[in-house]
DNA sequence: ACCTGAACACCGTTCAAGT
DNA sequence: ACCTGAACACCGTTCAAGT
């Protein structure tokens, strides 16, 4: 049954083969993304539905990923990586205020694409998970922020957290046809609601 | 059992009475309502609760409320025309700015203390119950909207969707201490972003 | 060690049977 | 007509049994 062969076993020593674990693992997080890219809303994609495409139990999954949401922000984490390193390597290129905008013109772009990033950013039940991608990504806008601050690009009343907290709309599902002009516009005014008074 | 008598029948004519089923419908409300303030989260006021608590079968909450979200939504209905009806008024009052502030102010505490109001309009899955609430109150924000470019309080380049979604950050789950402070801060911050760059 | 898949707990919803 | 509560479908998670 559903016991897709994996193909030939390749001549290899057994030292140069990960174990097979590792395979599993693999096999699950491809088919989690597989699934969660073609469906609609990220609920439909279950633990059940990702265990049969990866060809596993049920319980292997869990062997691999604690709950549902340790295999979503295991997913999704390579994207958080992507976003918070981004935030460096934008303030070396453009003014803060600049660099700001960029990266959230990045954060458009995943929260339209990347549904469940979405999910987890805006949803995640489990302390343990925000634990994982909050403080990274928190710091990620501190340090735009800060250095729009120093420029004095930024207004000083407001930290990391409230412009993180001003941008959730980026989340929310819009099903809107023009939503990347409508987005950059709404970016934009919250940009201008960050200036401070005494620039513009 | 859960029976509870009902007090004593009064001595009305039958006339009088509205017939047992819209006592039903009362005490399912009652009791959801209940719940729903003493609950953490919405997700916890099961439909099997609301049955218990009320004394019926949990048939019989189909039967008042085609779905849970028909159940919500039917609890915040007096929230939100409270809301929408509170535009006009505001307006009458004060001038449009500060009548959008003040009615941003009763969403902050709505946002606070009706969590289950937040669920419903953030997470609305059924398009039939979006399509309940939606239009009269982007009917009310745009009213308010309206007002504000017409008095070139707010620039002319949004609508009254691009304001709603603005302050979607109202209905997220906040522990903070600070919350109330920080929340009319970050209003703060959006509406001067509303504002037209002629004006300050 | 790692995997399988039946089973559990739980929740929204339905429906045959009662009054 | 309206209500009851067992039952269904479904999903996250567990665990005894296999290799």
């Amino acid at each position: 049954m559903p016991h897709s062969s994996d193909g030939p076993e390749r001549g290899r020593p057994a030292s140069e083969l990960r174990s097979d674990s590792a395979r599993t693992r693999h096999r699950l997080l491809d088919s989690a993304r597989t699934l969660l890219d073609a469906a609609d809303t990220v609920d439909s994609v279950t633990m059940h539905a990702v265990a049969r495409a990866a060809g596993v139990g049920q319980g292997t999954i869990y062997r691999h990923f604690p709950s549902r949401e340790d295999l979503l922000l295991a997913i999704y984490h390579v994207d958080v990586e992507r976003l918070v390193s981004t935030a460096p390597r934008l303030l070396a290129e453009y003014p803060p205020r600049e660099a700001l905008r960029r990266w959230l013109e990045q954060l458009v772009a995943y929260g339209r694409v990347k549904r469940g990033l979405g999910q987890i950013v805006q949803a995640s039940t489990s302390n343990a998970i925000r634990a994982q991608w909050r403080p990274p990504v928190l710091n990620a806008v501190a340090q735009l922020v800060n250095a729009g601050q120093a420029a004095g690009d930024i207004r000083s009343d407001v930290d990391a957290e409230d412009v993180w907290q001003l941008f959730t709309f980026l989340w929310t599902h819009d099903t809107d046809q023009h939503w990347h002009a409508r987005a950059r516009r709404r970016v934009g005014v919250v940009l201008d609601g960050l200036t401070p008074t005494s620039v513009r």
